[in-house]
DNA sequence: TAGATTGTTAATCGATTAACAATC
DNA sequence: TAGATTGTTAATCGATTAACAATC
């Protein structure tokens, strides 16, 4: 971490194609891989998966591949991922219980540990998640908590505004709205519209 | 469009988000918009939005800036965006259901028409969207439907092949599997792990 | 017209990848 | 060692943006 050249933006994006492919090479008890295999896998050319790697040190062995263990180990140990990151939700609506029951991603990269709502008749411990009042978000944000993941839009700029002095780093943003981040923090839009615009769009100039 | 230069893959994946701000620039009531407002309304730069703009034609006026009516109507004539691009649904699970009930889409970009499950316990008209067996899938399509989105990971790749075969150019898929897309289709995954994880492996990195 | 902002050119920046030297 | 694949260099490609000419 401490001599770690700046891992480039589009570098750091693929890393989770590259770990999530590894956990499902290691699930079909492959212990060894090489580039081109793994390039095969996920469609990323070999020469980038190999360039991509080598910011995160001499991983491979010349004639021989990487270890699937030894990957999987330097993506959780020198990139932070130690399966408990501790997320809050913030909208305990549809698209929130939804992913309250996603309890996938336990042991993946953590787990939504409470959930926030405005409505009193959302905050229930009904579902698998206690579910609070957005009020006691400041009271109630778990220890060394850095992500949100909102899907309420009710005067959303004001909770990201909230979410930012609590030192929440990371924001994923499942509303449509038009948002202003705080310097420091990171929000990624998961927008199923925009998704769907994309795709139209793409599908239609493919077509010509 | 017959001549339209082809436009870069990152002006195509920009263009949503210009939608979308005109259309809530439009919902407060502002008819004309210069670049640099946009600008910073979304955080592009202004020069980057004009060029990217200049591909769908000459669209601004010298000294004045954009009409956001035009704009919005160059977006959707150009690229097909007719607000009701015929959606299907792969899996009516929680995920599932949350996006049935998510009808805000409507009249943005279309809308789902119709569900699919292979639990015949979760055939029913109960939601706000029938929902059919997966068998069915081939008969009940809808006319024109080109955008299917998937939430079940059960045969995934099955799904994906039917779906193709059956004409579908789109998917949204928010399943976590490793899926092979057939040429001339194209998949956009919308994973809210991986998501996470990119929000982990930049904010540490962002903190050196 | 003069002022302003667009549309576009050309320079810069970053990302991808072909080619190959290093090395297991 | 010889064969193979990594790690890295250097060339290419694409995207961004500064600067400015075109023009409303």
């Amino acid at each position: 971490m401490e001599n770690m050249k700046s891992v480039p933006k589009a570098t750091l994006q693929r890393y989770p194609i590259y770990l999530k492919a590894l956990r499902q090479l290691k699930g079909l008890g492959i212990e060894r891989v090489m580039s081109s295999e793994l390039s095969d896998y996920v469609g990323i050319k070999s020469t980038t998966i190999r360039r991509d790697l080598s910011f995160l040190g001499t991983l491979g062995k010349q004639g021989f591949g990487y270890e699937v263990d030894v990957l999987i180990d330097i993506f959780n140990e020198k990139l932070g991922i130690d399966f408990d990151e501790k997320i809050i939700l913030v909208g305990a609506g549809n698209l929130g219980r939804a992913l309250m029951n996603y309890n996938r991603w336990n042991y993946v990269v953590g787990e939504i540990v409470c959930a926030f709502d405005i409505d009193p008749a959302k905050c229930t411990n009904q579902y698998s998640i206690p579910v609070y009042p957005l009020d006691e978000m400041e009271q109630r944000l778990p220890e060394g908590c850095r992500i949100a993941i909102v899907t309420a839009s009710k005067d959303i700029q004001k909770t990201v505004n909230r979410l930012s002095k609590m030192g929440i780093k990371g924001i994923v943003d499942f509303t449509h709205e038009h948002i202003i981040v705080p310097k420091g923090v990171i929000l990624k839009p998961v927008d199923v519209v925009s998704t769907i615009q994309e795709l139209v769009f793409e599908t239609n100039s493919m077509t010509k």
